[in-house]
RNA sequence: GGGUCGAUAGCUCAGUCGGUAGAGCAGCGGACUCUUAAUCCGCGGGUCGCAGGUUCGAUCCCUGCUCGGCCUACCA
């Protein structure tokens, strides 16, 4: 086709046979996504001294071997197959991105216009061609368009669309009329004999950009007739499937990139794709902070690496601080330290960042994971819920596309309304269940080892605040679908809340509950200095008995809150189960961009037993 | 951690009651050049997750291992 097919085809005849031999004798086999993890290779020697070779990485198969062949004849072609920049046009106001063309005034009137015509035809019938011809004339007047973007298909024939990850567009590529390529020299100089070579060469999947100007095609779809092409970057792995996007969802979690490619290119897909679950999030988050700011709040950053980890009752995650040679915590929770703010005289703080806990994961648990923790100043327990509430129905509307119901699973949420119900209102049938089980009846008597003051109720003497709790957990909390704010707490499991005024055992605490799960959490913040050491205290006991999770004595804290911080709620919000509840997913693991794995591993690599006998 | 199910072509999957495997898409070659995931014809591609065992023979049966899904338990 070409000149310098010759050498070509000797550079590829040479880079075949090397990949001959290197498959035949290295016992490299594996190949993107599923292979490269599912098929353990022969590391070299030692674990800590492989530098994996780039074709271990990408390793050659059929399909990269035609990529890389490609890549190698297009950099012939237009030089630099890597450019550095590309300039879009700005016919529609900003910057022509390819959603922005779509969204464009004249191309949604010509759509619109055209959708109208071929509402009246018969399926595969095409619309009149002087209708055509009048739409082309309006939109070649609209000007040259300089649009960019990635192939969603394989370039066949001389149509292909190019997306900028949210919308498509396509361009049409004519083989009879003039093709001219940019090339990616310094000075972009063009050549108009190899526009067509150039499309024979690139990929799906591969970056372009293309100059030329918008046209109806004949079976009506506004698209681009480009005159000048230009190369932007390969794709030297194939796409995932178009049809299926990727299904194994360790490789949609392992591979997030390739999973959001899929997300764009897929044809049929069930619910939100990733893009949209994560726009989704990202409405949700920047909801609850535009709600925030406007009710006059501060943004805040308090420290992820503590000297100490309190705030929440979790097991930390250790490291070390070398040059200070002292141990540091990855926070827990923020709590604390939004708490001295309070008492600095931030009435209203927030802070919108990451926890870590090393516990156990879960499809509701993460190392790390998302809390939107807020305080206010002279604000109850009551207060706060009234102010959650109009907050969480605020975001949910602007995420949810204007609706307060969701979907998820089978059930369908309404977040219009929020209960308040007691715990010992939730828990009473089951308890009252419970006492009629002599068993239950007597275990949950003898459970009850020391003489902390318990609640009294009915026919029931409860005396320690745990036994409560865990009915609840047990029992109740699995039922609470819609939005149920659980109130009144025993004192017992909430260290840093206050009493409530009517009852010195009950805490004013409350747990938000959606769907089963605890979504938020929230008191009146504890501010007697003197009562809170005291509770610290308690905690640190409770840690000696082996409660490994009890609170961290802090005695900074202690010594702000004896500057006197003025009565306060608090609460934290977890944001990765509310997106969970947003976008019908069932995982933490899918709202998380790139939730924790287990690294991958390469065989040779110490850590597995048994490798001895697996030899090689 | 416990239970359970799974790993087959680059991708999505089928299949073999034990005789070394197929489809669609993707790739390559050719034809075509106004297509909506998928134009037509042809071709190449697999140590059926890894290691052992039973067997004349294992991708299939058994054991162990690795990795993962689901259910379950603890923390949000």
């Amino acid at each position: 086709m070409s000149r310098g097919g010759f050498a070509c085809r000797i550079r590829s005849l040479a880079v075949d046979l090397f990949w001959h031999i290197y498959k035949k004798f290295a016992v490299a086999k594996a190949v993107n996504y599923n292979q490269a993890l599912k098929s353990p290779r022969l590391w070299c020697g030692e674990r800590n001294m492989s530098i994996p070779e780039f074709q271990e990485i990408i390793v050659p198969n059929d399909q990269t071997e035609a990529r890389a062949e490609h890549l190698e004849k297009l950099r012939e072609l237009v030089g630099n197959v890597y450019p550095n920049k590309f300039d879009r046009s700005t016919l529609s106001g900003g910057e022509d991105t390819i959603t922005a063309i779509k969204n464009w005034e004249p191309v949604v009137a010509i759509e619109t216009e055209m959708a109208a015509i071929k509402a009246d035809l018969a399926p595969g019938e095409r619309p009149p061609g002087e209708m055509k011809d009048a739409m082309n004339e309006s939109l070649k007047a609209l000007g040259t368009v300089r649009i960019a973007g990635r192939l969603t298909t394989t370039p066949r024939g001389n149509f292909v669309h190019l997306t900028d990850g949210i919308s498509k567009l396509q361009i049409y590529c004519n083989k009879k009329g003039p093709l001219a390529l940019i090339r990616n020299d310094a000075e972009n100089m063009l050549d108009a004999e190899n526009g067509w070579a150039m499309w024979q060469l690139v990929d799906h999947g591969d970056f372009i950009g293309a100059e030329g100007y918008l046209f109806v095609t004949n079976t009506g779809e506004v698209s681009v007739h480009v005159e000048k092409l230009q190369f932007l970057a390969k794709a030297m792995l194939p796409m995932p499937d178009k049809m299926h996007g990727i299904a194994d969802p360790e490789l949609q979690r392992r591979f997030r990139y390739a999973d959001l490619i899929a997300s764009t290119l897929q044809v049929e897909h069930d619910g939100l794709t990733t893009r949209e679950v994560f726009e989704r999030r990202a409405k949700l988050i920047s909801g609850m902070r535009r709600f925030l700011d406007d009710d006059g709040f501060i943004e805040v950053e308090t420290p992820m690496l503590t000297p100490k980890a309190t705030g929440a009752a979790a097991k930390p995650f250790e490291t070390h601080h070398n040059a200070l040679d002292i141990p540091l915590y990855a926070r827990v929770a923020p709590e604390l330290y939004l708490k001295r703010l309070v008492v600095g005289g931030f009435e209203k703080v927030y802070e919108l960042n990451r926890n870590f806990r090393n516990e156990g994961l879960s499809q509701r648990h993460n190392p790390e994971f998302t809390m939107l923790e807020f305080y206010v100043a002279y604000m109850d327990v009551n207060g706060m819920m009234d102010l959650a509430e109009t907050m969480i129905k605020d975001a949910v509307v602007k995420a949810n596309d204007g609706s307060l119901v969701v979907r998820y699973g089978e059930n369908e949420i309404d977040f219009s309304t929020f209960r308040r119900i007691s715990m010992l209102d939730a828990v009473m049938p089951s308890l009252v269940d419970a006492a009629l089980e002599d068993e239950r009846n007597s275990q949950l008597a003898n459970d009850m080892p020391d003489g902390k003051e318990g609640l009294s109720f009915g026919i029931y003497n409860v005396r320690k605040g745990p036994n409560i709790v865990e009915v609840f957990e047990e029992k109740v909390e699995s039922t609470l679908i819609q939005p149920t704010f659980i109130v009144n707490y025993p004192k017992s499991i909430s260290p840093l809340s206050k009493a409530s005024p009517e009852n010195p055992n009950v805490a004013e605490r409350f747990e938000l509950f959606i769907n089963g799960m605890e979504v938020a959490n929230g008191f009146s913040e504890l501010n007697d200095p003197k009562e809170q050491y005291e509770r610290f205290v308690d905690q640190m006991s409770e840690r000696e008995r082996g409660d490994e999770e009890a609170m961290v004595l802090d005695e900074d804290y202690i010594r702000a809150l004896s500057y006197g911080m003025p009565p306060a709620a608090g609460i934290g919000i977890g944001i990765d189960r509310l997106v969970m509840l947003l976008t019908n997913k069932h995982s933490i693991r899918d709202v998380i961009l790139f939730p924790h794995m287990r690294p991958e591993k390469r065989e040779g690599e110490k850590g597995s037993e048994g490798e001895a006998e697996n030899g090689n």
